[in-house]
DNA sequence: TTGCTCCTCACGTCACGTGAGGTGGC
DNA sequence: TTGCTCCTCACGTCACGTGAGGTGGC
């Protein structure tokens, strides 16, 4: 029989053939006078069995041990080949159940994909109660950047403290208010406005920040704070800037008198 | 920071960024004076970005609308890639639980790979009486074409078949014995001896051929069946090829009489 | 001069799909 | 001449991996 008709036999195309005689798969058949392949029922056996192969998922050089019959120990290659086969599937499986289940929740709660799961609710919320996007997205890029640099734990506290300020009915509508006020700074805003406007945010954040970072640790290393810092401040001029200044300043002092007005516990 | 920098805290290869470049989802940064990519702080958030999205399965050429910020339907962009990449992971992940559940079979009961499941428990059983190994694989490639070549109602009434015949004690020592006789037949073989046999073979295959096709249906089209005689004669010398059809001269005088002795029901 | 880090091609992976351009017999 | 079937390159897919060969400043 000529290739189209192997190939519908065994219902794959013509070019699969050649793909199989390219790596060896399958022996090249004779030619007629007009240069056609002629195969025989026997390649036909032959490509079936392939196929049968190749839908439980095993790759194509690895069959043939198991097509050739003269093999010393058939069974021995058999039961490696499927146990590795079975190695395979059940990791790839198990990788897709996983980025099943992450899509599911994020479809269901409509949430952002862009950024990891245990974040995602907060800016949702964020949004919602109708922070303006440029402030979201700064906050969002500082977040990817925080989890990102940070190692699991010190993440895994952070997406803790993240949720609950989600549940604070408080927290947003003074954050929005306090972002509105940051975008308003401009060259011209008085030092002393500044200083008023740094006192209240610094009371403010005080306690989310201890509530971050209960045991004073450094949750970045020196380098990954850089980069952060380095962020915040290419997105603002110089007044936001100065006025990010005197927060630190204030919270530092806040932090040298121990969370929450006890003594320095060092 | 510089390439291998960027590289290292995103957790990717210096020529996954490259990649990134080459197919515009992460602009080129400005050069140093030697030529080396100085890469920001924002290119860090955008490909921790797109780890997050990749990590979920989703194709790189999707992204770029879900991290430009300044799209306009974002969420719904969102939804409609996110109902994408879910039905994609759908079938990827059935398609797998299919093939470890086949692969779990066949390692359970080491059945031979590369025949469908249904056919390959037969094939064990028959190794295991101990029919000699030419005799199984020819009988295994014809029940390959068989099972390629019928449709799959045929198919399934084949399977039901050769399930009947593996759990059928007289069956395999009879077949095997015959297998043997069917070797031993050389040129030499006189016509009465062959006569002989046929007439015993033919009354023992009368009532599988009954089981295997009750209604007298033909299982194959002309063609296929001719594939399927020509698989048996390319192995077989003159003295079986002669066997063979008077063999089948019997079965169809059996058949004219109608199965089991009854008359012919036409 | 040696080492180090970065650079730019460019081929390889896996199982084929998809033309492009040519041939042989009706 | 047109149609049909087959043929042989050869590039494309997807997300990079892996050298090869070269450069710039210590």
């Amino acid at each position: 029989m000529r290739s189209a008709e192997l190939a519908n036999l065994a219902g794959v195309s013509v070019r699969t053939l050649r793909h199989y005689h390219q790596i060896g798969l399958l022996a090249e058949p004779g030619r007629d006078h007009n240069n056609y392949r002629r195969y025989s029922v026997h390649d036909l056996v032959r490509v079936l069995r392939i196929r049968q192969l190749a839908s439980l998922g095993m790759a194509l050089d690895q069959m043939k041990p198991l097509l050739e019959d003269q093999s010393e120990d058939q069974s021995q290659d058999t039961a490696a080949l499927l146990e590795e086969l079975d190695k395979n599937l059940a990791a790839q499986g198990e990788r897709i159940q996983e980025q099943r289940q992450l899509v599911a929740r994020l479809k269901e709660l409509s949430l952002p994909p862009d950024l990891p799961l245990e974040f995602a609710q907060f800016f949702k919320e964020y949004a919602a109660q109708g922070a303006p996007d440029r402030l979201i997205r700064i906050d969002r890029d500082q977040t990817v950047l925080l989890a990102g640099l940070a190692n699991p734990e010190a993440t895994a506290k952070l997406a803790a403290a993240y949720g609950a300020l989600t549940t604070d009915a408080h927290w947003f509508p003074a954050v929005i208010e306090m972002g509105k006020q940051f975008d308003q700074l401009d060259p011209e805003t008085p030092e002393d406005k500044l200083e008023e406007i740094a006192t209240e945010l610094a009371a403010f954040l005080a306690p989310v920040a201890a509530q971050l970072n209960p045991e004073g640790e450094e949750m970045l290393t020196p380098a990954a704070a850089d980069l952060f810092f380095q962020h915040a401040s290419d997105l603002m001029n110089p007044a936001q800037s100065r006025l990010l200044d005197l927060i630190e300043e204030k919270l530092d002092a806040i932090n040298q008198a121990g969370p929450a007005g006890l003594p320095a516990n060092q």
